[in-house]
DNA sequence: CTGAAAGCGCTTACAG
DNA sequence: CTGAAAGCGCTTACAG
């Protein structure tokens, strides 16, 4: 493949005028500029990207943490985040972690080695004090409530979100409600858990552990907790569903077991996922493509304007009134 | 940020000598290498993987062609090479192009440009043509039947499939069928045309544009469609919808507009998605995950064994029955 | 407007 | 086992 300096010898100019002409700098005469321009065409000459990316100590792109592509509702922000970053020009690169925190940090190290300007972690299992220190190397955006952290966030607060469900639950007589949680312990399950606690002991009941449902955000999950429920004996009359893909999988399978939604179980799905609207799911609406967009714009101004300064910015979440309440 | 020639010096060798120890190669004395270490500690020194990655001619990044990353359908293939890169020790680019043809070019030219190693396109919208050219900067693989271009794929053979599915319907005695498919005049709708088509002419029914749906890939259009269905007269018995997520907005739309599923209309489904057998969808089941498996694993061996040849690698469809037919 | 030269941070024959 | 030196392919002050 031709370099620039072959480039050069062809136009009978120096590398510093083909290296501007390529980048387009002012103060090229017309007929250099013109030999430059031919000499490209007929060697097919393209810059090496990593040696532009070497010298100017930037790459355009930007690495995404994400447990895992195929559930919806953790991928996403990526939708988010990729139409952004395309329209900024920047790349992403996807890189599937499975919650193993070595390859968070692997991914953390590309940043560190210079692969890429930017992280954005969608979800993380690692504490914030092994990730904080990379921020050395460059910017990251979490998209989580980072509390106090000196770390910038784009998030939908899930203590807000759970207890809009569970109120709206109360509000209609239910008492004894099931809720569908992510990983057991993670940073969002704790919170989940303390806003179901809270709506409880505002009607004067008791969270009850055994029916509170862990890795459940799947629409897997949703069947296997409809058959558990229908097992139970007392059985809540309410569920909190951790997305619309458990609830979906909940409400489908769950009348299939001849249980009547929203009369034996009342079902209520997030996020704003089409399939909600098709099963007519009663829903907190919040969107995680917005949590991605809202993640990339705050990365993206780091990168501009190579600066990086802690942000929080919350995103709304709204209760749907459908027909499984 | 410290580079190798301040380890050097910190530790008191030659750059070559720290960069045998980086890279691992025998023949350097322990205690040289002790140095080494301790000045990488020291000055919390890793390489700048862009040096690495110039001088090396590879940079252990493969770009993924996708249309759109919200279309479970369309991207599913990305879930299969995601976890193949992940064991190979690659990384990969994900590069939505919302079918736009610079898009996609945009994406090879990162191949021309030395950014990445290898291309998979899962869907293209540019001729063979203007792709083939990009096989001289490195291999590409291709989520399609490449008939006989020199190009190397690994894909559903669409024909087998939707005969597969018409088939079915036509011995259930069904004769007036209806199809969705996704682009118009994509190859993918060409080729399932051809089989329906024929299919239909076995027994000697004729294909009635009418009943053909276009962009029909995702649960939206899948509630259009029976939007549309119900308004029909005549009205197809079956439809043969082109994606588990089009089977299940049409099936639950079809019974909200009191369509009874199957006696009214007879519904089959493709892919291998949960949703299928959630809803209890009759599906010809073909597994896009494990296209996008096949096409990492050729491309990566293109990648490490240096040279390229054009391979077919065609991935199993068969039918399962379920309750809409 | 233009070019010689230094430099980005690494790897790798080559010679010892 | 080790190092001086060339080279990967570019950009960018600097001086003209």
């Amino acid at each position: 493949m031709a370099n620039i300096k072959e480039i050069a010898r062809m136009a009978g100019v120096s590398v510093t005028t083909v290296s501007r002409v390529l980048n387009r700098h002012p103060y090229v005469s017309e007929d250099k500029r013109a030999a430059v321009l031919e000499a490209v065409r007929k060697l097919d000459y393209v810059q090496n990207l990593n040696a532009v990316h070497l010298i100017k100590g930037k790459t355009s792109m930007i690495a995404v943490v994400l447990p895992y592509v195929d559930n919806p509702y953790l991928s996403s922000p990526v939708e988010g985040i990729l139409s952004e970053a395309n329209q900024c020009g920047y790349r992403v690169v996807l890189c599937q972690t499975n919650y193993r925190p070595e390859e968070e940090l692997n991914v953390l190290e590309m940043l560190r080695m210079k692969q890429v300007d930017g992280v954005i972690i969608t979800s993380r299992t690692n504490d914030w004090d092994v990730i904080k220190p990379y921020l050395a190397y460059g910017p990251i955006v979490v998209c989580e409530d980072a509390g106090d952290e000196p770390l910038s966030c784009a998030y939908i607060d899930h203590y807000r979100s759970f207890e809009t469900g569970l109120r709206y639950l109360t509000a209609q007589g239910h008492r004894h409600v099931a809720c569908c949680m992510g990983r057991r312990g993670s940073n969002t399950s704790l919170v989940r858990e303390h806003a179901v606690r809270e709506a409880l002991a505002a009607v004067q009941e008791p969270l009850r552990p055994e029916w509170m449902f862990y890795d459940a955000l799947s629409m897997e999950a949703g069947v296997e907790v409809a058959h558990r429920l229908a097992g139970m004996n007392p059985r809540p009359t309410a569920v909190l569903a951790g997305t619309h893909q458990t609830a979906a999988g909940l409400v489908a399978e769950a009348r299939k077991l001849g249980l009547r939604v929203p009369d034996d179980l009342a079902v209520i799905g997030f996020d704003n996922h089409m399939l909600g609207q098709l099963l007519d799911i009663t829903a907190v609406e919040q969107s995680n493509k917005d949590v991605g967009r809202a993640a990339f714009q705050m990365l993206h101004r780091y990168i501009a304007e190579d600066r990086y300064e802690a942000e929080k910015q919350e995103l709304p979440v709204r209760l749907v009134e459908r027909s499984t309440v």
